[in-house]
Formats: C-alpha cells, sequence, structure tokens
DNA sequence: TTGCGTGCAAAACATTTGCAACTAT
DNA sequence: ATAGTTGCAAATGTTTTGCACGCAA
C-alpha cells in the first residue's frame, strides 16, 4: 500500500507536537522534495529541489532537517565510498540496495529470506538489532554489456 | 591459516612488480600497521601508527596508498555515517560487521548462507557482484545490559 | 513571551590534487 | 635517465556551528 503526501504530513505533526517542537513549513517542503522523488538525494539535490516550494530554505536547514527526519524513522539514508549520503523518504516497504559501480544507478530489493537470516544472525552474538544495511557492488545489467 | 607479515609484504611486492610500479617503504609501513592492529581504524590512525616506523610519512601518502591497497585487495574498508572511512587488513577470511550504536565496537561475522543467498539475489537482477557490506546496527550485548 | 527553527557565513573535517624533490629500477 | 612516489600545502567537497532574527505555540 502507498501513502499519500498528506500522511507524510500528518506523521510529521505528530511528531513534532509529541516532542513539544515546532512546526515549520521547511522540514515539509523536504520531505515533499523526497516525497516527489524516485530516486535517492543528496543533501544539495534535495536543497535545490524544496527550493522550488520554498525560495528561501538554506542548506544548512536541509542537513538539519534530515538528521532529524532520519532520527524519527521517516527517512532513510544511504552512504558508501567517499561521496555525498543520500537520503530517501521511508516509505515503509524496507528494501536493500545494489549499487552499480559502472553508472551509480542503485537498485532496490527486498528478499523476505535475508531479513530473517539477519536476525538470526544478530541472536546468535546476543546482539539486539535496531537496523541493517546490506549493499550489493557490482555492475548493472547495461554496464556490464558495455564492459569491454 | 593465518599469515605472516612476510606474506603481505611478498603480495605487495608482487603486486607492485607485475604492474611495472616501484616499491616504497611508505607503503609497506602502512601495511605494517594494519597488520599490527585488531581494529578497524581510520586514516588518520593509520598515518599515526605508520608514523611510528617512519617519521616522516604524510597523510596524503596514506590516502594513495590505502586506495591502492584496496584496489589491489590487500585491505578492505567500511564506512558508516558520516564518520571517516575504516580500513582493515584483508586476512584472507571474509566477514561482515555488526556496529553497537552504544560504544562504536565493531563486531565481525561470517554467515555461509547469507554469502549464498546475495549471489542469487544478484543473479536475479542480472547484476554482476563485485562485493558487498552488510552492516548490522544495534546494541552489544554490554550496552544493552547498561541501557536503562 | 518563550525558545525552537531558520538563513547566512564561517568553521570544521575528510579527502584530493598540484608540484617540486626524491628514489627505485 | 626515467618515471613512479612522496611530503607539503593548497584546494575541494561535505557537513556542522555560531549567531541574530523570525515565527509557532
Amino acid at each position: 500500500m502507498n501513502y499519500d503526501f498528506s500522511d507524510y504530513q500528518k506523521r510529521l505533526k505528530n511528531i513534532v507536537k509529541s516532542k513539544g517542537l515546532k512546526y515549520s513549513s521547511q522540514r515539509e517542503d523536504i520531505l515533499k522534495a523526497l516525497y516527489n522523488s524516485e530516486e535517492h538525494l543528496t543533501p544539495e539535490e534535495i536543497y535545490s529541489k524544496a527550493k522550488i516550494y520554498n525560495k528561501n530554505i538554506g542548506l544548512a536547514t536541509v542537513y538539519r532537517a534530515l538528521s532529524f527526519l532520519e532520527s524519527e524513522g521517516l527517512v532513510n539514508s544511504i552512504s558508501f565510498g567517499t561521496d555525498a549520503k543520500k537520503y530517501e523518504l521511508n516509505r515503509g516497504h524496507h528494501h536493500d540496495h545494489m549499487i552499480c559501480l559502472g553508472c551509480g544507478k542503485i537498485i532496490e530489493f527486498y528478499e523476505e529470506e535475508l531479513e530473517k537470516l539477519q536476525e538470526n544472525i544478530a541472536k546468535k552474538q546476543g546482539f539486539k538489532l535496531i537496523t541493517h544495511e546490506m549493499n550489493l557492488y557490482g555492475l548493472c545489467a547495461d554496464c556490464e554489456k558495455s564492459e569491454d
């Protein structure tokens, strides 16, 4: 099932209220930028997109909002190598990533079996699992084809 | 089975020779710093340790060497969050990581089943797998105990 | 009114690069 | 002699912070 933007708006409002914080249009605009994108975005990219809704937003605000939103579970991040971290809206469907080293494309996947396996591995070590990331690096079909 | 430092030295010499490059004590000292550490080290930490063997080594050299050594498969890196990348010597036993969000401790683990599963996932998408990383984030037994 | 949130600019970091000097081959 | 390698310092790119002002509650 998919969510409307208003669902995210509500979640943000609830979080903010329950913590005694204040609602701001900037955080909403950043969420909207993520909602309207299919891709994983860098803070810089999110900044550009959020500017469409709000001319006066600052890059620092984007960083501050992203780390807030991530800590509240509304967005997820993925970082690889030395490049800038990338963010995506948490749409409620957990998944992992395959990253093409040729073109940088990110492919999402979900494997039930993998999820279960991790639980077991963590349990075995007495580790309390909070989250995880599994990144497969390689070449996507297109890039492999065009390899010499 | 475990390797002596001289084994790594030899591998480095072979790689360098086969590529028509030159052998340098700096790269060896960086390898030695990693060999003598049980932990995952940042470039800065490797720099400090390598300085013990070679007073005049530069940080830029450490960065250059690490990226060379990683591309040759002699070292592996792990990066999470915004912090500096961490490196470890590739001791020939592939493994993944569990990272404690409480104390930052990194626990290594290896699961045959997990390795196989990844191969299958990649194959299913027509993706040519080169490498992967699987990071489990949570609380280690000690940190969970001391939680309030 | 209170204090959280923001924009801006400066600061802080991590990493990379240009360059002249050094050194293995 | 040649060309890879280095140290240093400067440049880059990303993320964080200090501060005065604005705004939601």
